[in-house]
DNA sequence: TCTGGGGTCCTAGGACCC
DNA sequence: TCTGGGGTCCTAGGACCC
């Protein structure tokens, strides 16, 4: 059997953890750039603020309603998630991390199932104050309806007889069920599909025309058969990637180099941290597609790196060579992507001698900068590169503290 | 009337997830 | 003024090989 256990609106729950006056109030959490909605407490929900909401475009709504904004604090959000994570690997070694607020987890031979997941569930609001649902069924397209249904009632679900299962599905609708986005929903209804039920009852040859390979697996994980592999282990990311838009446009090439640089380093700290080099970089330039009235330009090159490697001053030299290939004066840029592909392990990069390559060397440096980047704040310790005054830096106007990272957030109380 | 067969590798694009 | 970021997998088609 499997659990998928889900933390209920998990920003909004990371936010009011620290904000106590906000339990039972609208809160929304807003994307990079403060651009649009991307969490909402249920509160917010009701409202009719959706998911995507452009902020500019619900300001009225929030001002009347009184709704509390934050930007989107990574920080405080990936510390709280490690905090439900360690809680949940108490109950069993097996726990596949699969987002931020999210896990599958294994669980066999227990006799009652349903009450071991409301232990579960109890610890984790107890010991980290987020509010978990769990959902219980033989595979994990079942586990994700399962805690689906969670939500709708004490917060835990249990699916694991075919008769509870043919019931759930019958009244499941297709669009939440794991696997069916926008386009296969609308193929589906197309079809006179609605119900996850009616979708099973199809032949699988169907299934395998209308849907590929993966909507036959999905199809098998329906009829309770695991097609979906657990995995505790991650694996290696086949790319890597750090992308994000300005705070405002720009065509000044020493800005976006200074953009790129902070971002190839950012990338080489993450294949560090996989104990992956890659051997491809790619850089692409983008500008503003909601503003049709400036000239549009979206172009990315790749340059194969000399050496395989995740030192930052090789990652950043080949991502500012690259962007000197793709930049064009005259256009005002709104992002800046770099994404490293053709990932090999660490270990596996052999010398060349022939290449008089100092990566040894840079490797070392790179160690250093990540132990005193990891001790003292991210960005102690970078390349000149990658600059000080940062003007294309992202807009985060309602950042909340870094209450559980950062000895100068920490609350006081009086 | 009519152009081999069987592979590999790479890229672009489309679908999905949170 | 203002519209997120970072991933996954699969397929089709082109280039190339013998």
């Amino acid at each position: 059997m499997f659990a998928l256990i889900d933390c209920s609106s998990f920003y909004a729950s990371c936010e009011r953890l620290f904000r106590p006056e906000l339990q039972n109030k609208p809160v929304i959490i807003l994307s990079n750039n403060d651009g649009c909605a991307i969490a909402r407490s249920q509160e917010a929900k009701d409202l009719g603020i959706k998911m995507g909401d452009v902020f500019y475009k619900i300001e009225k709504l929030i001002k009347e309603n009184n709704v509390h904004v934050f930007s989107s604090n990574y920080t405080l959000y990936a510390d709280m998630s490690a905090r439900v994570m360690n809680n949940i690997a108490r109950f069993t070694p097996d726990v596949e991390v699969y987002s931020i607020d999210e896990c599958f987890i294994q669980l066999t031979g227990f006799d009652d199932l349903e009450e071991y997941g409301y232990l579960i569930r109890n610890t984790v609001i107890r010991n980290t104050g987020i509010p978990v649902s769990i959902g219980l069924a033989p595979s994990k397209t079942l586990a994700k309806i399962a805690n689906k249904l969670a939500k709708k009632s004490s917060g835990v679900f249990l699916l694991d007889t075919p008769e509870k299962i043919t019931a759930a599905l019958e009244a499941f609708p297709l669009n939440d069920v794991w696997g069916i986005g926008s386009q296969y929903y609308k193929k589906l209804h197309s079809h006179g599909l609605e119900f996850a039920g009616q979708l099973r009852q199809m032949p699988m040859e169907w299934v395998r025309t209308n849907m590929t390979i993966q909507g036959v697996r999905m199809w098998d994980e329906l009829w309770g058969r695991p097609r979906i592999a657990f995995g505790v282990y991650r694996e290696r990311k086949k790319g890597i990637c750090c992308s994000k838009s300005f705070g405002k446009l720009t065509g000044d090439l020493n800005e976006i180099t200074e953009a790129t640089a902070n971002y190839a380093s950012r990338v080489a700290e993450k294949l560090r941290q996989d104990k992956s080099c890659a051997t491809l970089l790619s850089v692409r330039l983008i500008t503003n597609q909601f503003r049709p009235d400036l000239p549009q330009y979206f172009k990315g090159i790749t340059v194969q790196l000399r050496h395989p490697a995740n030192n930052t001053s090789d990652i950043v030299k080949a991502a500012i060579k690259a962007l000197n290939l793709v930049y064009h004066p005259g256009y005002k840029f709104i992002k800046v992507e770099v994404l490293v592909t053709g990932i090999i392990p660490q270990s596996e990069v052999q010398l060349d001698l022939f290449n008089n390559w100092d990566g040894v060397r840079q490797d070392k440096i790179s160690k250093l900068m990540d132990k005193l980047n990891m001790h003292y704040g991210r960005g102690t310790l970078r390349l000149a590169t990658e600059g000080y005054k940062k003007a294309w830096n992202m807009r985060q106007n309602f950042l909340s503290p870094d209450y559980t990272t950062d000895w100068d957030d920490i609350l006081t109380v009086k």
